[in-house]
DNA sequence: AACTTCATCCCAGATATAGGGATGTAGGCT
DNA sequence: AGCCTACATCCCTATATCTGGGATGAAGTT
């Protein structure tokens, strides 16, 4: 049997907000203490806030962050300042490495971030959004505020697109749960959509961040099903159309290795 | 009021085994589900494992490895090859961010590299360990098995060394605690401690790797307290007992200036 | 200096949880 | 190939755990 070569899609992330229709199922205290993880990488700062953010009482709040800090998932300095703890850096770069896609990855990004110049990206797809997994900066100064860990929407990046490529069935779904109030460009959408499926790589015209483009390209395991993408970003001054055209089968190359690392038998 | 600038110490992170005598108090399944998350970090992969580490019982572990997966934290794939899940990696890194140090350290860090040529680390204490906050790779293609997130011994390694430089009062102790099959060199540990302290900067000498030598200078934040060091590590060939004290004033001044970029007066 | 706000602690009732046991399944062994 | 074992998964009720209102003390604010 075929190892699981990478995170498989996940659609079903809960938090605070949508967590009690689904499953009043016994474990409610962990996944309050996880809510109040979110809480806080989502900026609260102290015990009003994170009771307030998850709907937590002051009281059990509390309680559950005094744990939480104990174990190093959270840092709270006298009360106030709550942070994130070491914990997480721990457990999060142990993910990263235990999952076989970033290592592989890495001297093939090099090698493509040293032929383009540009800023290179690896992501995948999680509970719905991109996931960048990977970054090497670009020599060009052109900052990005993208990040390892960050998030993006699927439907207006190139890397996202490149994600769902095979999902022609989703596109319309994820493109008005994105953007909800632009419906009348979806056929515009699903029209270039099918056209990257065509060609096997993605783009993004500054639909994301104003000011940069980007081409991208799908990874597939040994099932052949995409799990990761490549991409290549600059600011539009540095990616005209031609350009664009021109670096397509360059990121296609460096996507198509990672693929046969992973299994690939294209 | 200044501002923490660093991540304090913490002596009682706690885990499976010592969680039961310290806290009877009352968040009995979040502490479990943390413990799974350990678990799952230091091998386990099937829920047979993660009972038998955590001490749960099968059908509670399966009941909180049931929410750890669908909150990210773990992944779970047909109920076997657990592993870390995406969502450490969103935090573990906005962890590492929200902490100005890495952040104000890099840029030096940098220099310092570009200067040494060789592996550049940046960590701070937690849990009595040493954790690594960054790392540049040298140039001279030693390999080094660090990693950001990764932990070390205080006593064993030249940067453990420069993080407990002021803590004199504790060096026996951790002396002891991490080497407790030897204690005959106690004594020459003290004495280089004293003399190290005396200099400002710390030395090892293979006692963690073998073949890896390094030298480390202490971060001190607005408190002059030490909240973080940086060193400088190599191979045995790289790193006779001569460059190690050009070193010194080297890697003196690169935490010397992270210092002061963190209120430090000195 | 008095007030307000907040983190922290305590406690008893209410409730979510624990874990034994049943079930179905997948892989292993003969 | 077929039986068997081991495991993940699910169900259910007694009970240990957790919840949140309220009290306390400290700190910042007007």
């Amino acid at each position: 049997m075929p190892h699981e070569t990478a995170l498989p899609p996940q659609e079903n992330r809960l938090n605070a907000r949508d967590a009690e229709p689904s499953l009043p199922s016994g474990t409610q205290t962990l996944a309050r203490g996880l809510d109040i993880i979110r809480a806080v990488a989502e900026g609260a700062r102290d015990l009003r806030s994170v009771a307030e953010a998850t709907g937590i009482g002051r009281s059990t709040a509390h309680r559950l962050v005094q744990l939480l800090d104990r174990y190093g998932y959270l840092r709270v300095a006298g009360g106030r300042d709550y942070a994130l703890g070491p914990a997480l850096i721990e457990f999060g770069f142990q993910a990263l490495h235990q999952n076989p896609l970033p290592v592989v990855a890495r001297p093939v990004l090099e090698e493509l971030a040293e032929k383009v110049q540009d800023t290179v990206h690896l992501a995948i797809v999680d509970g719905g959004e991109v996931l960048y997994l990977d970054k090497i900066e670009g020599t060009r100064g052109a900052e990005m505020r993208s990040r390892i860990g960050h998030r993006m929407p699927l439907t207006r990046t190139g890397i996202g697109k490149a994600l769902i490529l095979d999902r022609d069935s989703d596109w319309q779904r994820l493109y008005e749960a994105e953007r909800s109030g632009d419906p009348g460009r979806v056929e515009e959408f699903l029209r270039r959509m099918h056209e990257y499926s065509r060609h096997g790589a993605a783009m993004d015209l500054e639909e994301n961040e104003p000011g940069i483009r980007c081409v991208a390209a799908p990874i597939r395991d040994a099932g052949a099903s995409i799990v990761a993408a490549v991409s290549v970003s600059a600011t539009k001054p540095f990616m005209p159309a031609q350009r664009m055209r021109g670096l397509v089968p360059v990121v296609q190359k460096a996507a198509r290795s990672i693929s046969r690392s992973l299994g690939f038998a294209g």
